[in-house]
DNA sequence: TTGAAAGCGCTAACAT
DNA sequence: ATGTTAGCGCTTTCAA
């Protein structure tokens, strides 16, 4: 078959034709009068370009209005500038305060940020399912980077992520056992220092409403509960403790259980800022009141906490220094430091408000 | 110069050589033993497949664990089955909100979802600019169509996009002079609507704190409420009228500001709830009750709205169903019917709830 | 119904 | 210091 002169192609570039819808490399290449390799060597600060060819090739660009196209450089074996942070859904503050920090270490950084729900539908059916798939997608078309907050995938996938050396940081990650780079803060601490404080008040039943026991931070959190009591000499009270998931719902649900309980505790601390605010709800509806007759204790630190009334005394999480410090471990993989494999741990802090007052022990009256 | 024999090139493909990082197109192709162009075709569901070779090629594409690349798709003039949202920040409620609605209609249509911030530094500097460059980026490289909250965009740029035949969305849009399709809501029916509801409560001194009067949103709301003041036959007293700018803070100092006139206002209009929170917070400094001594009402009904003491009286704005409408018109634009050119206009609704009271005349004590 | 091959816009060897 | 060219992974004619 004859397939000779291939260089003829029988059909023109739609870049070497008439007008063009938007300009790329090769436009800007004509403009300057030089080759696509030079544009492209200054379009990523390559050395080896005269200062002369450096500037006419920048002015064309400018001329042209050229961006390049990330898509194109990606697949070309390029960087996009671009780093991919992946949330579980977009509206719980949790996330956003995270994404928050990410955004302003980002942006320090020259590189630009695009966000991912990975299930809207939160804990769904193919929740999983449709993150591998996006972990895929995002890590070969369209990102540098990644960041992963709450991560569902299976480890498996992750770490076959990372291990063909693609930059992964997980933040507030689940129970998946690996020594990927993460971000965390110091959960079980944090429990145990909001726990001593009731214990320091004089309480000795202390409710706990627990997060999702499957994911690190929810487990942690119970341990430092139950840590604090223990070292306190106070006996473990089974029945003080309901399972929680935090959500809001399920913070009235069982700020409601606890409460009627034959011997109801004189403080609750719940898992998370949001299961806090259900228990302030279901302690409202009960018609107790907060701290006189039961004092509350939350986690998180979300704006919300500061505005109940009373504002809510809290374990703050340092979410937004937690995005920040996860988008320098990335900038770190990103060059070439391959070999980071940190695991930071952030400080918590008790943040005393109103919600908490000292038992009134009974026996004294 | 010898070129010939260019088949035989001296370096093999990634693809063709040993074991790969992730599967391609050709990989899957082997493992099916049919050409590209034919898994290719059953990707995107052509017809002119025997369905025993569709068959084949699904089960290769799983055995493989294969997902598409999204950038080498765009590139080659594909779809890459995701929409893009530009909102100005991954914080307020007010975008976030519509993001829910988008993400919801999104999934609905088996797209993604992608978010970008277009200058988390809102009203910054560089802002227009680089919102420019992203417009360039996302719609060249990475998605199928853009939704934009709020752009700052020069029209101009917009609609060079849009002519080119890039499908685009406004959602909420500013004073962008433009036939695009777009997505906003009755913003001077609903401020019409809230400042006769004041009128009708007695009110006839009522202050209003403007949002940014460059959005087409601050200026319609500002227009709503002096024509109910015109059809109510009240001389509009432009001392009532404090400039503000759609955030918390600036509601804060418009309220002190209309307190400490001589003759102060009996009702206060915010021109959206973020602004009248800081409203709330000023009179709650100055000692006065709401709605007792001065009644209050606000635009948007964010969920925060519902839970300050007394719940704000607002007006409703569809967010979410703004974001779901806006996603109808890009579906409609992608599959083919480029001749939409519809802006919808959704209704908004006032939300009584505990913030006014009628007027206490007090020449009648 | 299937396959071959030409790009899409860019980067990175490799030449010069 | 600059140019040439071979891919990157995919879609899309065009041939068969």
């Amino acid at each position: 078959m004859d397939r000779g002169r291939p260089e003829m192609g029988r059909q023109r570039t739609r870049a070497s034709s008439g007008r063009n819808v938007s300009p790329t490399i090769v436009d800007v290449a004509r403009e300057a009068g030089v080759s696509v390799s030079t544009v492209s060597r200054v379009l990523n600060n390559k050395p080896d370009v005269a200062q002369a060819t450096r500037e006419a090739v920048r002015a064309a660009i400018r001329r042209l209005g050229y961006v390049a196209n990330p898509s194109a450089r990606r697949l070309a074996g390029g960087r996009t500038g671009i780093i991919g942070l992946v949330v579980p859904d977009f509206i719980t503050p949790y996330a956003m305060e995270i994404a928050r920090g990410v955004g302003e270490a980002v942006r320090e950084a020259s590189y630009d940020l695009i966000l991912y729900s990975a299930g809207q539908g939160r804990e769904n059916h193919r929740g999983e399912e449709r993150e591998h798939a996006w972990l895929n997608i995002l890590s070969r078309g369209l990102v540098d980077g990644l960041l992963l907050v709450l991560p569902r995938s299976s480890g498996e996938a992750l770490i076959s992520l990372a291990h063909r050396g693609f930059p992964v940081v997980l933040i507030d990650h689940r129970g998946i056992d690996t020594d990927l780079p993460s971000v965390v803060a110091t959960n079980r601490e944090g429990a145990l220092e909001a726990t001593r404080y009731l214990l320091s008040l004089g309480h000795r039943r202390i409710g706990f409403i627990t997060g999702l026991l499957n994911y690190h931070a929810g487990a942690d959190r119970l341990a430092g509960y139950r840590e604090a009591l223990a070292q306190a000499g106070v006996p473990y009270d089974p029945s003080l403790v309901i399972e929680g998931n935090f959500r809001r719902q399920s913070g009235y649900e069982a700020a409601l259980a606890l409460m009627r309980l034959p011997d109801p505790p004189t403080a609750i601390f719940a898992s998370n800022d949001e299961s806090a605010l259900g228990a302030l709800d279901a302690l409202r509806d009960l018609g107790l009141r907060v701290p006189d007759d039961v004092s509350l204790v939350g986690f998180d630190d979300i704006s919300a906490a500061a505005e109940t009334r009373p504002p809510l005394t809290t374990v703050r999480q340092p979410l937004m220094e937690m995005g920040y410090q996860a988008v320098q471990l990335i900038l770190a993989m990103l060059n070439g430091r391959s070999d980071v494999m940190q695991q930071i741990q952030l400080p918590t802090r008790l943040i005393v408000r109103g919600s908490c007052s000292p038992l009134q022990s009974p026996q004294e009256h």
